[in-house]
DNA sequence: TGCCCTTGGTTTACGCCTTGAAAGAAGTGG
DNA sequence: CCACTTCTTTCAAGGCGTAAACCAAGGGCA
């Protein structure tokens, strides 16, 4: 434990783990592409790669013609080495989801929740019940999954089993990842989905490729997801998911967390449902939160009293942005959740503007405003990158993964 | 340059490094500490010691002895292996320091800059000027010197030089890293002054120790220093000492940044003077500015109006620490800045009650507000841990150091 | 067809590194 | 004077990455 980055050992597990990593996110290349991608010489990389196929981690997939010269072969991660399980445990469902390696989605499971109130026990349940779902669904045995990444609302603290607060679900110091070691024998890491769905959009959707980029997550709750130079490790609870209880408006409309002047107070689908009744009595009542914010969203540009309610909501999620920018400066802010979706494709140009009243002119210049590409299922998919992450990082040793006790880190 | 992390020759550098840096910040210590704290094994580090020591950097300082056994020999970094400059350019002066590698000062400079406006060529000259100055005056030749670090308001961009763009001084994009390499032969590292207070005090004041920790920055402007998981990399431009314009009151007072309801335009030392004139008319007109906010401070225990004015401020600021609470969960938030030390002194109890109002009871349960500990020269003193900080992590490379034309980062 | 050229990948001699164990050094207590 | 403890150094052994030479595989051209 004390030695491990010092030591020689430690040398080649990080040359695997770089290959690993540039050829995870890089996608497929040649020995040539990955040597100055990841900093390495020709002979380590042939040496590394070596040693990967024959695990079966990495497969030659093909040859590609160059202009005169000797083809070359390219590398890939095997996507049946190994497979991971993202579960997002939201406000009103449970989202199983079996991946492969290469993410590609093996099967799902969905359970509804009842929309009282998240018992942890039942949330407990229904995750091991949808993981065992998953995995007869698509025949895989539990041997051959490497890990169990599971996306919470509320703040993860890691003590160092994690130990979930989510202050606007009624979660009160749940030890959450006990209780599912007590019915799941997987690595299990836990973390924030509004973090989770930023690591998603990262990885795979608007934010690819970008090492400063900040993910706005709006729904019922307001979130963000923080990633700075490459990572998005801030904070010891990965509490940047907090961003919609910074206040904006101090002595403001109150929260459901208790203060006053949130941003959640203002950008929130229940912020938003609730200022169109003030104003103008009662919208449909039928459905549930989120249709109930569809329908009212529907008659934005034929209902003035919509987009009254709306543009003061634009107003404040552009000072919020703002916000972020300035502290920042990250060079994208991509806008999820499928409340931030919609706006985003309602109202970008008025988000924009009401950014850049409030940013500093400086980095915001640089900043790009984006909608999330990905879909309903981004934070399982965030979810299942944490174990895909422990494993690269570890340099694919399936047996450092498997075996930790895994403090669980997110 | 495409190697050097993953070489073999990397891994020493690595290993020096990480036994500077242990000598370093935990202080002198004996062999066997050293590899425990570092996680190197006895072996190396007496093999790294040796190298060390040969070239000078390390001297061996004295005997513990221990219960019954063989006594510790005492190690540290020598403090005259070489020398680092601190700059702290400040809206009313320049202050260069010069320090020894144990931060013990050698040598201090301060020219006043005209009040009216920072002229970048002033400043530029100041500097040199300055820097020229301590080394006749404490006698160091400047091949000793390992670096000089300078400390600036304003926005920091490394493109690679150094760009600095200071809204509020009235710089857009100001070369300056440029500019200084044409009077200074030595490697520069220029970063923002809230952030280099933010270093010097997680280094050697109230934030020690501690791998996540906010400091705030109060004086005519509004900063705060984030450091997640023991490091300041925050954003490619050290932007986040700009948490002052961050908006904590929509359609609020108008900042000298422009946009309006920023943190600035409640808490900095010219709106709390600017209140006090709109509620009872002109305070004291002599002096500086922070002159007059002292004196206007120094009535707050006997004058009713002060006091409305200064409690204004804190319900801002505590708002404002609220925030930062909710999204980095530090551990520690320590007040510093010339005014932040004084409201942290008068008013620290309700500064305490105003977070707490704002911010999520989980991460705040964990925080502790400081007063900080550092005074005046806090910025030269950071702004000179960045040279030590690359000489450090170079593993005492003094050649690596000075060779570079240095990228400089902060 | 045969030769050279270009480009991609592999092998090998070499030097360097860390480790772990054993030996040495420096005191203490009996 | 001899164990015993604690700290430090030495040394053989095993691994690693690099650089440079060395194979492999095509394309182009005569």
């Amino acid at each position: 434990m004390a030695s491990g980055a010092s030591t020689v050992h430690g040398l080649r597990r990080r040359n695997r783990a770089r290959v690993l990593w540039d050829l995870y996110l890089n996608g497929p290349g040649s020995r040539q592409r990955i040597g100055s991608a990841a900093g390495v010489s020709p002979g380590t990389v042939s040496n590394v790669l070596g040693g990967l196929m024959e695990e079966g981690l990495v497969l030659e997939s093909g040859l590609v013609p160059s202009a005169g010269g000797r083809p070359s072969s390219i590398v890939q991660v095997n996507p049946a080495y190994g497979y991971v399980i993202g579960v997002d445990v939201g406000e009103s469902s449970v989202l199983v989801e079996l991946f492969d390696l290469a993410m590609g989605v093996c099967a799902t499971n969905r359970s509804l929740t009842e929309l009282t109130q998240l018992s942890p026990a039942d949330v407990v349940t229904q995750v091991a019940g949808g993981v065992h779902a998953v995995l007869a669904d698509a025949q895989v045995a539990e041997s051959d999954v490497l890990g169990v990444g599971i996306g919470v609302p509320g703040l993860v603290e890691h003590s160092p089993l994690a130990v979930v607060h989510g202050q606007s679900v009624g979660w009160d110091a749940v030890p959450l990842e006990a209780l599912l070691r007590e019915q799941i024998a997987l690595p299990l890491a836990v973390g924030n989905g509004a973090k989770l769905l930023g690591q998603a959009e990262h990885w795979f959707g608007a934010a690819r490729g970008e090492a400063d980029v900040v993910i706005v997550l709006i729904g019922q709750g307001v979130g963000a997801s923080i990633i700075t130079g490459g990572s998005a490790d801030l904070g010891p609870m990965s509490s940047a998911g907090e961003w919609g209880h910074t206040a904006v408006s101090i002595d403001g409309r109150i929260c459901r967390c208790g203060a006053r002047g949130c941003l959640e107070a203002y950008v929130g689908a229940g912020a938003i449902l609730q200022r169109y009744e003030e104003l103008h009595g009662m919208p449909a009542r039928t459905g549930d939160l989120e249709r109930r914010t569809d329908e009212l969203l529907a008659r934005v540009d034929i209902d003035p009293e919509v987009a009254e309610v709306v543009d003061e909501s634009v107003r404040y999620l552009g000072a919020g942005i703002a916000n972020l920018v300035n502290v920042f400066s990250p060079r994208r802010v991509v806008l999820g959740g499928w409340l931030g979706r919609q706006l985003a494709e309602l109202r970008m140009p008025e988000i924009h503007a009401a950014a850049e009243r409030n940013a500093l002119r400086t980095p915001f210049r640089d900043v790009t405003l984006l909608r999330a590409e990905l879909g309903a299922d981004a934070v399982a998919l965030g979810a299942a990158t944490l174990p895909v992450s422990r494993f690269l990082s570890s340099g694919g040793d399936r047996e450092a993964v498997l075996g930790a006790t895994a403090t669980s880190t997110a």
